[in-house]
DNA sequence: TAACGATACGTGCGCAACGCACGTATCGTC
DNA sequence: GACGATACGTGCGTTGCGCACGTATCGTTA
């Protein structure tokens, strides 16, 4: 029987990412990763391209180009880093603000498909979500590439800021 | 508390997803709508382009595109229709075939994720999904757009191979 | 039955997002 | 001081998609 239970959650999994995308496509004008790199960023650790890129399961060159986009739009600034190979990205203040009405604006999408439930279920739903998500990741990179788009002001126990050991 | 649901939910969702889209990449080699286009084609009901992309959420002439491509990839055909504008479209035998596994790799993409609940939690969740699925879409066409990456064989009552009245 | 708007395709063109192959600068180590 | 490893960036091509446009068929109305 858990071939239904899968499918179900495929399904559901489906509804949630479409939702998540037009609302990033909505409030950023870009699409594919683009969106989880602000919100990453915007942890303020000043994460160079090579963490970013791993977070983000891209390429190097594809995250570099990302990064320019962003630039562009003037949502994120290129610094000296430590190590001068390296830069250290960090947002602007315009890019803060895009990060909080883009992580507003998902919760906003996902909320909807919870209202037929009670708050009794709402509860049973997310302790089962949560033991799904706890027994996910295997690795600290992982679990960053598994909250790359989370609000880490609701994410209990973000690894994001905690470290990008990647 | 809701934000707190709704993060999980949305974190569990891009999850999702993910092993949703590298499955179908994998099987395929093509991204995007294409993989939804062959599960949706392989109902057997001979639909239109027009109807394909709306299911899909596409322009038409983006549609015209990912049709070539599966034409190109010998997956699918396009048969006159009765009426003598539209196009007809249907699987060849190895579309079948590559829907089959593309099927099998979504579920076994995504049953890993089930694995730390035991099965009364399991039935719980999946009752749980169940509510959310229903109350979710408000017209035909959106239940098709929801269920385009659906296993007909585990999706009970999946609303496309009712109809197309898009 | 002839005319005409609506519908359904397809095509030329461009764009966004991404990967591969390559070159360059800096780091760490020996 | 030499040298492999690391971290950027760039030229080039591909995929997936949308906009604007033209063409063929349908349904309806004059």
């Amino acid at each position: 029987m858990s071939d239904r239970t899968a499918n179900l959650l495929g399904a559901i999994g489906l509804a949630v990412a479409d939702r998540i995308a037009a609302a990033a496509l909505d409030v950023m004008n870009r699409a594919g990763e683009t969106p989880a790199a602000l919100i990453v960023i915007g942890y303020g650790l000043g994460p160079s391209n090579d963490q970013l890129r791993r977070i983000l399961g891209l390429s190097h060159p594809g995250a570099v180009r990302l990064l320019d986009r962003l630039v562009a739009d003037g949502l994120v600034e290129r610094r000296p880093a430590r190590d001068r190979r390296a830069v250290a990205l960090f947002l602007t203040e315009q890019g803060h603000a895009v990060r909080e009405t883009l992580l507003a604006e998902r919760l906003a999408a996902i909320k909807p498909l919870l209202s037929p439930l009670s708050e009794a279920e709402e509860e049973a739903l997310a302790a089962l979500l949560s033991r799904l998500l706890a027994s996910l990741p295997s690795s600290d990179l992982e679990r960053c590439q598994l909250c790359r788009m989370c609000d880490d002001r609701v994410c209990t126990d973000c690894p994001i800021p905690a470290s990008f050991k990647t």
